[in-house]
DNA sequence: CGGTGTGTTGAGGCACATCAAGCCAGGTGG
DNA sequence: CCACCTGGCTTGATGTGCCTCAACACACCG
């Protein structure tokens, strides 16, 4: 969303393109890093393909995972002067760099864009936020219920039915979760006991009844 | 600090004064409500005097407290068309009504007003969801500690040693925190026992071991 | 073949929620 | 003045959801 509006708006601005990549593309192996936390906003990165995962890793070794970019997101933005976490490619990625300096010129030059960013920046972050201010009560089941959810809503062309790709490893969905690899794995194994989901595999699953699904994200008590 | 720079950069700017208020302020009294959520953004709101809570509610019934509001603070900002939340006043308090209308026509008028805005809004929200990050993976007594943390630094004028106001009840400490009114207690209790806090009343809080409580809001298991 | 990385499953413990009783200050009415 | 109520807070007893530790299954790879 942000990536079309950006895409609409500054499609006729001449990037100043990174030398390290061809035509503003970058290429990303699995575990690649795109930026550090606290390394200078230079460029946003807009995923072309591929799955990259936002983090932060404290002090005391655990790592919150903040976000999964997919297709279409745009990360980087929104983050001020340095990087707030780090970023790095989950599987095979491809990204667009959009060098934050040409955007910030045009912003100069077109003060209503400015003020749609600005729209677009809070409406993003507002998202997030109400996001993690959801989990923050949630039982393990309604966590896991709540981003299959999500997942499944992130490629509405996976039909009813048909094996949706879950690209991250347990850990991952745990460090976002907020559990351990553990539960993540019991939880999945529940929820395909109650003939909810399958799993056919490491790298995918299927919902097998939607309603249910939704109903476990909102409130666990409610299904029994 | 929005709050000022929005004074430096727009206190000559005539604001449309709100009719049901004098000079653009408005007087609440406790459990008045500022805004729901869902109404349109039409101000932000500088508090003056008192304090305010933002906070959402669940369908359960269950209610997430996502700020607190303090003297300089800006509430509405950041929230896009409509209201995220709800906000009310916690004691009497005296707010300043700015016209979300008015500000977004210096914005047009003013380019670089919107890209500092612009930074302004990320860094807000960005330290906020750094907080809710924080809080995410942290046991009671980090929860709490950080809590105390973070209202003795908002509150430099208080003296070392010196008695700290915590203007909201303990179910509005709870509800930030994700913490039952029985644990918020228990854990407060803990604190005194060890000689980390003193409770002299229901509204405030003296600290006693700054160091200690520092390392208890990182991470409990340094201090034993 | 063993080694490594990822995921599953079981047993036990602990932190926090829940339920419930009691304390204290302030208000109201006899 | 005391009797009583009410709301906010504290504290105790009990239950439970998730973590921890640990064993095992399985795929992949040299």
């Amino acid at each position: 969303m942000l990536a079309t509006i950006l895409a609409d708006t500054l499609g006729d601005v001449p990037w100043t393109v990174d030398p390290a990549s061809r035509n503003g593309l970058r290429l990303l192996r699995p575990q690649t890093p795109l930026f550090h936390e606290g390394d200078r906003t230079e460029n946003f990165y807009e995923i072309l393909s591929g799955v990259v995962r936002a983090f932060k890793v404290f002090a005391d070794g655990r790592r919150q995972i903040v976000s999964f970019a997919f297709p279409n997101d745009i990360v980087g933005f929104g983050h001020g002067d340095t990087y707030r976490f780090e970023c790095e490619a989950i599987s095979d990625a491809i990204v667009r760099v959009i060098p934050k300096a040409s955007l910030m010129r045009s912003i100069r030059e077109r003060p209503e864009l400015g003020e749609k960013l600005l729209q677009i920046a809070t409406g993003e972050v507002a998202n997030m936020q109400d996001l993690s201010i959801l989990l923050f009560r949630k039982t393990a089941m309604e966590r896991i219920a709540t981003f299959l959810m999500s997942m499944a809503r992130r490629r509405p062309d996976v039909g009813a039915g048909a094996r949706q790709p879950l690209p991250m490893c347990r850990a991952d969905i745990g460090d976002f979760l907020g559990l351990t690899i553990s539960t993540v794995s019991r939880t999945l194994t529940k929820l395909r006991d109650m003939n909810v989901i399958d799993v056919p595999d490491r790298g995918g699953f299927v919902v097998l009844d939607f309603h249910k699904l939704l109903l476990l994200s909102e409130s666990e008590d409610t299904v029994h």
